[in-house]
DNA sequence: TGTAGAAAGTTGTTGCCGCAAGCATCCCAG
DNA sequence: CTGGGATGCTTGCGGCAACAACTTTCTACA
């Protein structure tokens, strides 16, 4: 009767439901280290990157944040201490954003906490088969909605 | 050898990713109806409410909006004319954020857009099973990290 | 070589959201 | 029935991010 009852929304509703309550459980980790998610997520792009560095508008094609997102999220950081600017030799447009020793150990005093949060609120809640089934269906649908996520990458298999 | 490079953090990004990206290509529909995806989650919350209507707090409650937050996104929606406030008779305190007819219109104009969008970038791309296995995970993590996701409905089971 | 157009990055502006404070109302213990 | 704490909502404030305009540099084409 109610044409807005349609399964589809239900569907797109728990996914997104997934998502925020899951990153909000997360968050708490961060912002208790003192950094936001988008914070977070730029360090560990920076540390997975090859010379823990990455040219800005990379990062941003990484993030799905602007390039002047990304360029406050790098000033930020950089006023901290974790990341630091430096010129591309090749491009002098360009900037490669570097993450420092202090950035490096930051992250590595997070990351086991966070690791401990992904299982306890993610990974755990499935069984091994759950979970490898799980992640090929975001696979398929990551494929389709984020044909470039592999920016400043030459094609790594990132996942 | 890089402690950066652990599975639970690929599962994690790639679940963020997908629901990132999959928001960017549905929020194209919202934004050319003149809507934000806030917006579009406040309708339709409120449509598929008995009574077309929610109390503030409860609207808060699902939408993981602070309270704040829906004050003004009614705010918006009432200047608008997509949805109204309404005295609750049983406490003066609260409100009732009540869908408009027009608000009702607008909806109905845009959720057939919005299905196949959902079809297009997320439900088409998997088999019946798959998506019906894909759902059930979402369950189990959604019982998890969000516990009290059906403020207002008294047991509804809405998914 | 010279020039037009594209691309990388930064900055001004605007709008959105959370937090904390504030006001009105409700509830309950005494 | 009365006072204090809890609850529902709104508002002031600060931070964050997108958009657009701008500067500098690169690239391609004549």
């Amino acid at each position: 009767m109610d044409p807005f009852d349609d399964p589809r929304l239900t569907a797109m509703g728990l996914l997104a439901e997934v998502s925020t309550g899951l990153a909000a459980e997360l968050g708490k980790t961060f912002s208790a280290a003192g950094l936001s998610e988008v914070d977070f997520e730029t360090l560990i792009r920076l540390a997975r990157s090859p010379q823990h560095r990455l040219r800005m508008s990379d990062l941003a094609g990484q993030t799905s944040l602007s390039t002047s997102g990304i360029t406050r999220v790098v000033d930020r950081l950089e006023r901290e201490g974790l990341v630091q600017r430096s010129p591309c030799s090749t491009d002098r447009r360009a900037s490669y954003a570097v993450l420092t020793e202090e950035g490096v150990n930051r992250l590595t005093a997070l990351v086991p906490q966070h690791l401990e949060d992904i299982d306890t609120w993610f990974t755990s809640l499935l069984t091994p088969e759950q979970l490898a089934t799980f992640l090929e269906t975001l696979r398929t649908i990551r494929d389709v909605v984020r044909p470039c996520a592999t920016a400043g990458v030459e094609r790594a298999p990132t996942s």
